[in-house]
DNA sequence: CCAACATACTCACCGAGTGAGTATAGGGTA
DNA sequence: TACCCTATACTCACTCGGTGAGTATGTTGG
């Protein structure tokens, strides 16, 4: 009965695991210098304590996604050095070509965080994972609203909840409009 | 460096605790039932599984704000029924009277449990409810906006992450001008 | 007669997220 | 010189969020 929302298995799509898989697809690094990293250059997407960065990058090693090793320095303690391997660069790379799913959440985190990777990797591709999304939001937009004109008039708190998920998608749709024109002069440049 | 957020101690308004403490305001109840009530009542502003409901439950009576007993029946499996405390009434008619944050979703999922409740248990307290959610997202969107003045360009993607969330804020504020249309006229009746 | 479904939970598990704690180095001040 | 604060670089223990599988029984339809 209406439930919808794509759930399935679980991905971990919506931690910013990948936004760490992606700093270390650029350079290797340590969990200090990600958690910096992820705040100065994504800090409106994503909320993240340091210990939670550490969290991540313990389970993404173990499952073996990265690899890291000591390094010790003279003065400071040592640092564990992380760098890709090559499951982590297959998982990343196909994340990055893959939309986001159409809830508001996702799209707001994990689509934004694409975007970056992609405007640094492969810049032309930018327009093209905008397009992608902007269809699987419209295909969410319909689904929504068919299932509004469905629902009983008397279950009013249900349906102004549902009133309120389609208005956030249609300004999600509007946002990624505003995505392409922000992004399209410069990306003119990059050509 | 702007965490403005008003994360704080984490009080657990986000999970659908409060819909449940409401529902046993109104009647004492089994956790299965509770579960079925969530679903029909709010299944589109929650979406909790049953395990997930029996979670809460149990923490909710480790902390003292419900308490159960089995109940045998003959024919069908004994259950446990559930009624509140005086802690969990005090706690359940604290969070009727304070406004959510300005998240979006602490907003889309709290707030509209707040409106359910408030719309059985205090009518006429609905469009009090409303106004003062108006005021804190007024607010939230002003400090949002002032902040995006103050991002450098470079900043793309925390710039256009920052823009989403002031367009999704605003968007709440249409729909909460809406919740107040669609309200008005059952609540016209009610006085 | 059997399968599916509804009632009513229980359990084990993993990921999300926090806060406190550990240890060292460097810089400023009283 | 003693002291404190901040930055670097983590570690640990804990609670909450959330899922999926499992258990046991009664009812209903083919």
């Amino acid at each position: 009965m209406l439930e919808s929302q794509q759930r399935s298995s679980y991905t971990g799509a919506l931690s910013p695991e990948y936004a760490l898989l992606g700093f270390l697809a650029l350079r290797e690094a340590h969990g200090y210098g990600l958690h910096q990293q992820l705040v100065q250059e994504l800090g409106q997407v994503w909320h993240v304590s340091l210990s939670q960065t550490y969290n991540i990058l313990g389970r993404l090693e173990r499952q073996g996604y990265i690899s890291g090793s000591m390094m010790p320095q003279d003065k400071l303690p040592a640092r564990r050095t992380y760098h890709l391997t090559q499951a982590g660069r297959r998982r990343f790379d196909q994340w990055l070509q893959s939309p986001s799913g159409c809830s508001v959440h996702a799209i707001r985190v994990e689509f934004s965080t694409r975007l970056y990777f992609a405007l640094l990797l492969q810049p032309g591709y930018a327009d093209e994972l905008i397009d992608l999304q902007v269809k699987v939001v419209q295909g969410g937009l319909q689904r929504m609203r068919k299932a509004l004109s469905c629902m009983p008039p008397e279950q009013t708190v249900n349906r102004l909840g549902l009133s309120l998920r389609i208005r956030q998608l249609t300004s999600v749709a509007e946002w990624l409009t505003e995505c392409r024109t922000a992004l399209g002069p410069a990306h003119d440049m990059e050509r």
